[in-house]
DNA sequence: CAAGACTAAACTGTCGACAATCGACGATTA
DNA sequence: TAATCGTCGATTGTCGACAGTTTAGTCTTG
């Protein structure tokens, strides 16, 4: 009658998942540059697998917004400008806050005592003067909030967005001079939401995640990105408006 | 030499975009209900394209929520779960206050007469006892602030969640007894909006979507959908913790 | 020397094919 | 009788191929 023993659950073959995570890692940190092409067959030769999964991963991170497709053309890395900056901190200012009253609403001694460890981790991992590992540690600070809202539609949004900023972050370098500041900075943000009031937690979000815009907008005009106010790419899919015919 | 002659700009082959967009209509429509399988040969025969571009278009679904790939088994209409409803309420309800607020800031006269130009189309659809209709009237009214805030991020997000909404509605069926009620509620957001006090657009955003979900939740309830707090779908590809290379 | 025409290579979009796997159904066994 | 096993059709995952298009490079021409 087969016992529920246990897990092994084998690892599905899945290569698009595969695929889209190794092109993801590639964007990510900049082994593809923004405005590169991605030529699948070239993709595809290395990694030893046919263009079909590599299509297809590509469609996704398309859809996710690393990629941009153009008809015929193919898939180019997403340039980076201004204009892509701004969007992107704007939501994720919009999600954070959402996110982090949620968590207030939802926190637990467990969860609360994950965030802290958390906050130690960072002030740990100060010391090491390892940038991309302190970016990491405080993907997973933020993403750790994202959890604790409990909402899976908000944390994949964030999973998104974070691969962007870090395709942001790792073009522009290092963000904080003082590593121990980015630990320190998410202590009253803690505070504010074990204490629970919305308002004062939307108030550190704010200064938390709009002190990291201005960083990375002042950087990223430093280096003379473009604006970007130009179409670029049309997006979604949308519904187009058709006589109904239920 | 090509002059620039604007625009007929041929529907380019695109055939994935194409078969994207159908078969959102379909389940969007509910021709292909909650948890029935999609099998790729018989939509390819039926649209008379290999199952490659199929394949592809379900992936993008996949990503956007309409659809759940299980390994080795296919892709399956999203079910419809209460959770699932609350999930895309609060995050509607997250980036719509957003979207508001912004959408006051960049308030020009035209759009403003765009906005008041919808609640006359909604107010004229309402007499004609057509709730399809009412709903894509609805839509375009509440897509235009998102147009208007000016962020392509955001107006994406509200096009993929506007799509599960509409199966949610679409399976729940009409929403409100009295058409006209659906258009009068719109006026006072849109004078709030006017008026671009932040905090009087959220509170009329809050009430105006946290209505609906009210009624879609109560609606829900009644037809007992199950609740769903299984794990479901792992989701969005996650960036692993790696050693970073860099 | 620069602009344009031409050619060849590279690449995308799409297709059909094949092996591996899944699910159902009936046979087998305790 | 109920549970397990084996078989078979249906379906997915992946691949290689081919036509049409884009791109790069060369050659021509004013």
């Amino acid at each position: 009658m087969s016992l529920p023993v246990g897990l092994p659950a084998v690892a599905d073959s899945d290569l698009v998942g595969q695929v889209a995570r190794i092109l993801t890692q590639a964007i990510v940190q900049g082994r593809l540059p923004p405005g590169s092409k991605v030529v699948e067959a070239g993709i595809a030769r290395e990694l030893g697998v046919s263009r079909a999964p590599v299509r297809e991963a590509a469609r996704l991170l398309e859809k996710q917004g690393l990629l941009v497709a153009k008809p015929r053309r193919g898939f180019f890395v997403r340039k980076l400008e201004i204009r892509n900056i701004d969007e992107i901190y704007d939501l994720r200012l919009c999600i954070e806050r959402h996110a982090s009253v949620l968590a207030a609403r939802n926190l637990t001694t467990e969860s609360r005592d994950a965030l802290r460890r958390q906050i130690d981790v960072l002030h740990k991992t100060a010391d090491l003067d390892d940038p991309a590992r302190q970016v990491e540690e405080d993907y997973r600070f933020h993403r750790l909030i994202f959890e604790i809202a409990d909402n899976r539609r908000l944390l994949r949004l964030f999973d998104d967005l974070a691969a962007e900023l870090r395709m942001v972050i790792g073009l522009i370098g290092r963000l904080y001079d003082d590593p121990h500041e980015i630990a320190r900075t998410h202590e009253p943000l803690l505070a504010a939401i074990e204490a629970g009031h919305p308002e004062r937690i939307t108030a550190h979000v704010d200064y938390h995640i709009g002190h990291a815009w201005r960083e990375v907008g002042k950087l990223a005009r430093e280096l003379a990105l473009p604006a970007g106010d130009a179409a670029e790419a049309p997006g979604g899919i949308l519904i187009p408006t058709n006589g109904v015919t239920v």
